[in-house]
DNA sequence: CACTAATGTAACAATATTAGTTACATGAAA
DNA sequence: TTTCATGTAACTAATATTGTTACATTAGTG
């Protein structure tokens, strides 16, 4: 599995709770949808359950379901639950501060990015699991068009 | 230094040369203002220089040079040129495609962030390296209030 | 022309980050 | 009490990024 792929790994069980509503799924099962192990989709949903997205239980018919439905979730609910940052952290060492000029790159860097995360927040905002699993975006980001690929 | 720190490193370093602009700096003294090795220096001007942004020359007296006025160097250019990402990809691997749920979430996790780049570039775009050697840019984010610091 | 000073670049080492795995404790239902 | 599931710590492996060394190349200078 590539680089940070923690976000549309939570997407896509996400949706598969949502698509079984009537059982709850092991993280066994759901491993082998997402293609990873276990332990890591309990990472990732352990996250989601402490900001009540999903919940879990134990022991027999044990698993993971959905606390909301899925047009209830936000996309960046998870994206927030899950303290991702979508944009890079590009930080300068500490160290070299005495340079005054890496002061005010890290001051312009910084009003950017935390403008560029509220931005995307909003966004995120608008799509919810429901609009995934629907496999068309009611709010999409082009109203004009829907979803389409890139590239 | 940190993870991803090129594009700050460009930044410092694009700095360094606009306000020095009647000599050229050489690699070793750069890095020792953005505390790094000389070679990091030349990997990242390198990419700038491909772009026509700083010019590079060998022997006595070589170093680096701006090549353009400093108002009329972009964060956005800088951006392209390097070739970064401020956007994580986050994508899932290709084995699991099969699943269906995988395509649709890369497919909307793609248009956002092809949307979200566009963004990101627009805003970007409206930086100079002037704007952030005059310690406060003209063209502020936040109009009313200039660049400040959060957090 | 030799000498010095700089970049250009490949190859490698060190580090940091992320994902994957194992192991075992805990809890719940049959 | 046995079975099946999560919870979590600790470790390993893989990957990405940065730092370093070494040396070829080029350009001035005496």
């Amino acid at each position: 599995m590539k680089r940070s792929s923690r976000l549309s790994l939570a997407l896509h069980a996400l949706v598969h709770l949502h698509k079984q509503p009537h059982e709850a799924i092991t993280s066994t099962t759901l491993a082998t949808c997402l293609m990873t192990n276990p332990v890591v989709v309990r990472r990732v949903l352990g996250e989601l359950r402490e900001a009540g997205i999903v919940g879990s239980s134990k022991g027999h018919d044990g698993g993971w379901r959905l606390l909301r439905p899925a047009k209830d979730i936000s996309l960046y609910a998870i994206y927030r639950a899950m303290g991702e940052s979508l944009l890079i952290r590009t930080e300068s060492d500490p160290g070299d501060i005495q340079c005054g000029i890496v002061r005010t790159v890290n001051a312009v860097m910084g009003e950017f990015i935390a403008d560029a995360e509220a931005l995307l927040a909003a966004r995120l905002e608008r799509v919810s699991i429901a609009d995934i699993a629907n496999q068309a975006t009611p709010n999409p980001l082009h109203p004009h068009h829907g979803v389409h690929h890139h590239g």
